[in-house]
DNA sequence: TTTTAGCACTCAAAGAGGTAGAGTGCTAAC
DNA sequence: GTTAGCACTCTACCTCTTTGAGTGCTAAAA
């Protein structure tokens, strides 16, 4: 069914979709007659919109009201039309200003992140820690807290870092642990984390046992933990301007509210939202999301990616009917800018 | 106005709370009467009613419908009635072995508290992360990242570790780094952070620029992160099951649910909630609450206190006709198991 | 003096018409 | 192919009425 669209009607559902946009009501052919001033009359327009019913991008709530349009129409309209409109957004300078107060830390960027860009887009936006697997180690240290404590630490290339706390069952020397400490260090620094598999712990393992002679089991402990933050699937997910959704028509009735605050409320939920989607940037409309609570919203993600590697998501959360333009234009810029702040961070 | 209120007054006041805390309907003498087996009539109830209400403890909607319980009203069933019927929470089992699933780390732990209360008590958990001015240091670390880079690194000894990168304009030698390290260490661990004032930072800075001899900057620098990540004003706040307010009936209005959502949604405002209240225990009932927009809510807050000095705030927020016995007893609870919690993974 | 039954009264919530207005589809003329 | 005209449709909103739970008052009973 690959009808050939005529530019009128292009021109027409354009008109539609940014017309419903503004005022979330469905639009008719007389209103529309007179904001546009098209150059062929309203019964035209309701012959066009009949045939852009007929082709599935508009819809009819009911017999004697006007069109709005369908997530096909938003499809369309985002994959044709949106490119030549899409605009830088206004003035961040606002929004630097305030981020750069907070200073370093990947977690006060992520979160900064996440409300600059709900406060730009006035839209729920939603921002997932970058992961480790594509970033190299930098630097791997075991501090000691307290008698039968350690402090590991992993910092990666692209300069993010982290930390956890380790329990042992028996103290180790000071000499022991600056063995550990040059072996782990030798062996896994520079390495890329998603080249640290089964076989190259095993090998790990032999190695420390050989060389060291502590009680297997810390060896093994050790090694669980390291893998633990390694590959921890957990990424934490940064939310905010959830407050944005209320402020949408279409949630004024609290049937729907409640489903979409659900899903906001549960983080899983949200990490395999944004993890499933692969691309540099993508738009899911309505009924594209899987999630059945999200069949109103509208979900656009970018992916950034970190200089010393890793990569994280970016999105904002909003109902179908969205200024796409707007949210495409941020949301690639703010991915964009979480690469810089982690970079100019990590040098 | 310390009127008398007699055990019948009271039998009928606190059966009333029960019931509109069940049914969240004005409740009527009929229906009590109905309910509760008392041996006097409706009509007694009635007269007792009247009482009640120009005693300020009720309020009616308006003339032709029952009774609901005011704020002061509650206050009295918190104060008086409530402390017999504390039950500890059911199976805590099945949420503990959830918890201990994801292992250390002070903010598994945080969000992991937050989510079980919430899910205990069926209404929003509020956690704020344990303040650091009460604890001492007992470990302070700078370590080299990369050529102008630093980690620093503080534990406290209540297990608590907080890093942060630390960007130089000018590169330190090794040696220097130890120097600094070492002089560092020496001043500071063992301190309490309330401690560590002006003038103890100032004196600190008299002796680093005597014994080493890098440029003022780099040391003022240094001072600013350290003082920044110690008196970190910006505790952060975990927040769990937003979604169990929509289930309350008392905001299925959209105007009241807009109004609290927005409170959640704003962390400063949440940190300056819990924050102000300085009791072991405080129960904030509707307008006893400041915020305007929280006057339909009611607040239980506890404080948990860490072994090693530290403490922070766990809270539930829900409607004012919230199910007190349960929740205080869980709130309770919940400080307890936190200051448990961080206690054992920092030994 | 306190409690209770009886009864008139009140008021919100829910349902039943009725109207207005925006919008459509169709037809016939341009 | 385009447009004016017109009958038709449907929701949103108004008003009116009914219903029922609940009250307060009065007078009788305990």
């Amino acid at each position: 069914m690959v009808e050939e669209i005529s530019t009128r009607k292009e021109k027409v559902l354009k008109a539609i979709i940014q017309e419903h946009i503004l005022t979330a009501e469905p639009v008719g052919s007389r209103t529309l007659a007179r904001k546009y001033d098209f150059d062929f009359s309203p019964a035209t327009i309701r012959n066009e919109m009949a045939d852009l019913e007929e082709m599935g991008f508009l819809e009819q709530p009911h017999t004697s009201a006007g069109r709005i349009p369908s997530d096909l129409g938003y499809r369309f309209y985002v994959d044709r039309l949106v490119e030549e409109e899409l605009e830088k957004p206004v003035s961040l300078k606002h929004y630097l200003k305030e981020l750069s107060r907070q200073k370093s830390g990947v977690e006060d960027i992520m979160s900064g992140m996440a409300r600059m860009l709900s406060r730009m887009v006035q839209y729920t936006a939603i921002v997932s820690e970058p992961g480790f697997s594509e970033s190299k180690i930098s630097r791997l240290e075991l501090l000691p807290v307290s008698s039968r404590k350690l402090l590991l630490i992993v910092i990666t290339s692209s300069g993010l870092v982290n930390d956890k706390i380790i329990q042992l069952e028996k103290k180790l020397t000071e000499e022991e642990l600056e063995n550990l400490n040059r072996i782990l260090s030798r062996r896994l620094a520079g390495r890329k984390v998603s080249t640290i598999t089964g076989a190259f712990l095993q090998d790990l393992e032999e190695e420390l046992k050989r060389r060291l002679n502590y009680a297997a089991e810390i060896i093994k402990r050790l090694e669980q933990e390291i893998t633990d933050i390694l590959d921890k699937q957990e990424m934490k997910i940064y939310l905010d301007g959830t407050s944005y959704i209320l402020e949408q028509p279409e949630f004024n009735d609290i049937q729907s509210l409640k489903k979409i605050l659900k899903v906001l409320d549960r983080q899983e939920e949200l990490r395999r939202l944004v993890a499933g989607l692969e691309d540099e940037l993508e738009v899911k409309i309505g009924a594209e999301n899987k999630l059945q609570e999200m069949q109103n919203c509208s979900l656009v993600v970018a992916t950034y990616r970190l200089e010393g590697g890793g990569t994280g998501r970016v999105g904002v959360i909003g109902p179908t009917r969205m200024e796409y333009p707007r949210v495409i234009s941020s949301v690639d810029l703010t991915a964009e800018l979480i690469s810089k702040f982690i970079s100019s961070s990590g040098r």
